[in-house]
DNA sequence: CCATTAAACACCC
DNA sequence: GGGTGTTTAATGG
């Protein structure tokens, strides 16, 4: 477990500071609590705080006018969050709900814009940190558009690894299957089929609350079986 | 038809 | 109490 400065000082973008600005940083931010099922942002409210997470679990949701939620993606130990929207000084497009009670480093919008105006360093990291979620959100539509079911969970599973996004997440994915089928955007009982199968692939386990990852490679390249159809109906 | 899902249920952590 | 495994009926391509 960390604490606030702890994550602010390992943070990946930590290292783009000269020590004297990550020295302010530390001192201007400050530590959240949000209670697991309670919302951090909400679609309209101003964004007024960059989101670092020291420990817990986010998700990103979006709603349809008749009030169908869904869910884009997930934000675990050590991800930040909130630098697009902050970058536009613009209100939450998304919200932000906590699935597990959790601890969040909170940067001040001035903090966050002074950074942006006078170190070129820490818009280099910006930069790549936004290019890696452009390709994590191109990889999603991808998903959704060419895979089947158990596929997509592969992937979705995979992409909560991307070392540039979720700098922190050990093999354990913390998470039940009722959140994987909201993140891979089936239901729960498609989703415990998809686990099943991707565990009698050898690519992971299944676990009580989450499931462990043991081929990372082998989930980031899973195909499934004749564009992601199951039960192999095909002629016996 | 076939796949998927919501709802309901019985275990088990 | 919530996560998990399963069945059943309803839905939609």
């Amino acid at each position: 477990m960390q604490n606030l400065q702890e994550t602010l000082k390992t943070s990946l973008w930590a290292e783009t500071l000269t020590p004297k600005e990550l020295a302010q940083v530390c001192d201007e931010s400050y530590e959240m609590h949000v209670a697991a099922g309670a919302h951090l942002t909400r679609i309209g409210d101003a964004a007024n705080s960059w989101y670092g997470v020291i420990e817990g679990v986010l998700i990103m949701t979006v709603c349809s006018p008749d009030g169908k939620e869904s869910t884009f993606t997930g934000v675990t130990n050590g991800g930040w969050f909130g630098e697009g929207t902050l970058l536009k000084n613009d209100h939450w497009r998304y919200n932000g709900l906590a699935v597990r009670d959790s601890r969040l480093a909170c940067v001040p919008r001035s903090t966050f814009k002074r950074l942006v105006q006078t170190s070129l360093p820490f818009n280099h990291f910006l930069l790549s940190h936004l290019n890696a979620r452009l390709g994590l959100f191109i990889s999603l539509i991808e998903y959704d558009r060419l895979l089947g079911p158990d596929a997509r969970v592969a992937r979705c599973l995979a992409s909560l690894f991307h070392p540039d996004i979720y700098p922190r997440t050990g093999s354990f994915v913390e998470l039940s299957q009722e959140e994987i089928g909201q993140l891979s955007a089936m239901s729960r009982q498609r989703a415990n089929e998809a686990l099943h199968q991707l565990e009698r692939a050898g690519l992971l386990r299944i676990e009580f609350g989450g499931v462990s990852v043991l081929d990372l490679p082998g989930l980031r390249s899973y195909h499934g079986v004749a564009q992601g159809k199951r039960r192999g109906s095909a002629k016996s």
